[in-house]
DNA sequence: GGATAATGTAGAACAAGTTTCAGACTTGAT
DNA sequence: ATCAAGTCTGAAACTTGTTCTACATTATCC
């Protein structure tokens, strides 16, 4: 029996009213289509307003700028991936192998929308000040993610969130590495791999590394 | 006996007059200068080709777009520090403190100047494909930092390699969460620490983790 | 049901990155 | 010294993210 992941939500401010609602979807899916189309620079605001039916200062009263609408873009689209990967759990025997495989599955994802994939994780690691609670909710969610990959059978421990941190960083920039044509795929494969290992030296009863003489 | 560090040099396409050269440097003086002061947003292209004493159309002859500048600059940054840290290696036993050392030594000269650090790293990640080349000398610099940090005695393996990459994956991505807010200096600290646990571990000689038997 | 505040619309206006162009200045070869 | 090719300048134009304004529509509350 591994460990209940608590839902990842967003705080969800103003309750929305219904046709409120579908302009804010309408608005995902023309971002979201646009990005498909033609990566981060194709997502133009007036081009945003117009697919989704709805003037351009009524697309900056929901999304106060092209970076919070494309974070807002990736959050949603993280969603569904992270009900997807929960279908069907990874197979591996160790945490690190699953986690690893779970990072590759999604990666495999991105690769069928890789304009998609750019403008998302382009506009992540674009973002300044004013988006870090956006950003923070995707961060939860990714973490989320590889924590379910985990499969724990206790909370994870401090070290244990170290190591995913770290994944973290590795899985953002090894991203951003592979859309900007500097790695292939096969050594974001290797990249992911090879940080995935921390996750059996951080494992708790493992053999420490340096520093933490072992109990034993 | 440490390895000797092969020297990452520009391929430097044609070669500039002396006026040319001068106002190259100018211009990246003006960038450094204007970024100090308030970061990526700060550093305008009107007002560097003013401060440089350049007109516009010449700054971008040198530099086809802000990005490519700043990433110049980083470049530019990047020499000195290597330089810098050479002249006091890191004091540590073991390569990984060793590294975790350099790295926490060139943070601590990123916060003094974090705006800079912010206009610098928010254009390393946001470059797209058209800046591959430049960015990849920013990568070979952070690299051969880091191995001169290892201080190997032989030429490093694929495995320390690899190690290297996610360290610097870590470092790049988390200075974005430090630049953006969302994690402290402690934090920063912390995950570098950890991702150094790497290099002991793909260290020849070291019993390896997950997939490959040890030969002892 | 009507007053009123909030929300949405159309479109102009503004800001900063980028491009373009005509003319002046350098440079290198003859 | 002179000519041609390449470089630099100043200024305007263009693009796209963002802001603003005047007016229409919708929602809420009595």
């Amino acid at each position: 029996m591994t460990v209940e992941a608590k839902a990842v939500t967003t705080p969800a401010s103003p309750p929305l009213t219904e046709r409120q609602e579908a302009r804010r979807r309408r608005i995902l899916h023309a971002s979201a289509q646009l990005a498909s189309r033609g990566g981060f620079d194709a997502v133009q605001m007036r081009e945003v307003a117009e697919a989704a039916g709805v003037a351009l200062g009524t697309l900056y009263r929901y999304f106060p700028s092209k970076v919070h609408l494309l974070v807002a873009t990736m959050q949603d689209q993280l969603q569904h991936m992270h009900t997807t990967l929960r279908k069907r759990p990874p197979a591996g025997q160790e945490p690190a192998a699953r986690v690893a495989e779970t990072l590759m599955r999604a990666f495999r994802a991105l690769q069928r929308e890789p304009h998609l994939a750019d403008a998302m994780v382009r506009a992540l690691t674009f973002a300044d000040r004013s988006v870090s609670p956006e950003v923070d909710t995707v961060s939860r969610l990714t973490t989320a993610i590889i924590l379910d990959a985990m499969g724990l059978d206790a909370p994870p421990t401090a070290e244990q969130l170290s190591a995913v941190r770290v994944i973290e960083h590795t899985w953002h920039s090894a991203l951003i590495t592979w859309l900007s044509g500097r790695a292939s795929i096969a050594q974001v494969k290797i990249d992911i791999e090879t940080v995935c290992r921390l996750i059996d030296l951080t494992a708790p009863g493992a053999a420490a590394a340096a520093p933490t003489p072992r109990k034993s």
